[in-house]
DNA sequence: ACTGTTATTGAGTGATCGTTCAAGTTATAA
DNA sequence: TTATAACTTGAACGATCACTCAATAACAGT
């Protein structure tokens, strides 16, 4: 029995993920912030709070979006393994830039290394989604292990830290100016290092 | 013939390193760097121009400090190899924290995810240092080759930025909330990566 | 002591920060 | 049509931002 609001939702959660994944949160301004959702401070504050609660439900969706991301890589794949090879090579593929991301970086870690020391509840969402990214990392794992694509040696959880140490490792590295084919040069090293944990066939 | 500088240069700017390192470009603010210096804002601007500008120096003396600090890895090793995993084991050892630092993660890293797309002069430095230390990596593994420690197949260029993605995933990953041992295991599990392209003896 | 030079001080600059809220607008329910 | 509820608007808030500069203090040379 009333208006309805001029802004959709997810919408608004999208630009915001792209503004601050491209400048971090200190890095945004309330302005700039207005700008790009198209709102006006007060419409924003209604919805979501506050900068912070923004930008955490921001992240959220980042997060969401970036889980997606590695499933799209894990379904077609003949196997797990060949999967995440694939996975690795892929984030390090910036040539091909069909879509303009906001950036190159992965939004999680910027935010985990900008608020350690300076916002310590994003610095905790930040590690609490990195811990389930392992997780979920480690379940793939351990399925990979039981079909007999791992060594039977092979510790998952550290493995899966590994992995995640590499996902990190590239999405940072891709930060640099590199040429694109050095990028893409360094995700197949990097992917080359599951294959000692491979059984062979 | 005047009055002598109340501050050393050099103590001042190592003063800022651990201000900045801690809380990155855009979480210090002129009233902490007067604080963390000791010194009043002209002062500060007298001597090093303005924030960008001893932000600019105190990067630049992280990255010697850090330098060095591979050095100390390297001198004392049998061999190049050997030196690098025990510089790539060393950096992963946070259990033993005698030296308490201002952050796990690398300053370098963090500026240059902070400032990408805000600030193009100090991801532009950012850039200049990693490209400087993959080429002093590239050298080091260079030499290693010429022993026989490596490869003859080796592509030193590739392993060094594939060392240099290592570096930057342990630090990045140090800034997470993990157990000593879980990092440590890292460690060992990312210097282990380096075996696959050693001569076998 | 006096003078010339340089360093330090800290109140103050305008701009921008994140945030609030009274007023206005637009829809639905009766 | 009218009343009511929900949403939008934008001026304004105090705080803090990076930075400046006139006044003061401390040295070196004479």
């Amino acid at each position: 029995m009333a208006r309805h609001a001029r802004y959709d939702r997810q919408t608004a959660l999208a630009k915001a993920v792209a503004l601050f994944w491209e400048r971090g949160y200190h890095g945004s301004s309330m302005k700039q912030i207005e700008q790009a959702l198209d709102m006006r401070p007060g419409s924003i504050y209604a919805t979501f709070g506050s900068k912070d609660g923004l930008f955490s439900e921001a992240l959220a969706a980042y997060a969401e979006q970036g889980s997606q991301e590695l499933k799209t890589y894990l379904e077609p794949a003949e196997s797990i393994v060949d999967g995440l090879e694939a996975y690795l090579r892929g984030i390090a593929q910036t040539g091909n830039q069909t879509q303009a991301k906001p950036s190159r970086a992965c939004m999680i870690v910027k935010t985990l290394l900008e608020s350690s020391n300076t916002h310590p509840a994003l610095a905790e969402q930040a590690n609490r989604i990195l811990a389930d990214i392992q997780q979920a990392l480690c379940e793939a794992l351990e399925t990979a292990k039981a079909r007999g694509e791992l060594l039977a040696s092979t510790d998952c959880h550290r493995l899966a830290r590994l992995l995640q140490a590499q996902i990190v490792a590239i999405r940072s590295m891709a930060e640099r100016d590199l040429a694109p084919d050095e990028l893409s040069d360094l995700g197949a090293d990097v992917a080359s290092i599951l294959e000692s944990y491979r059984t062979r066939h």
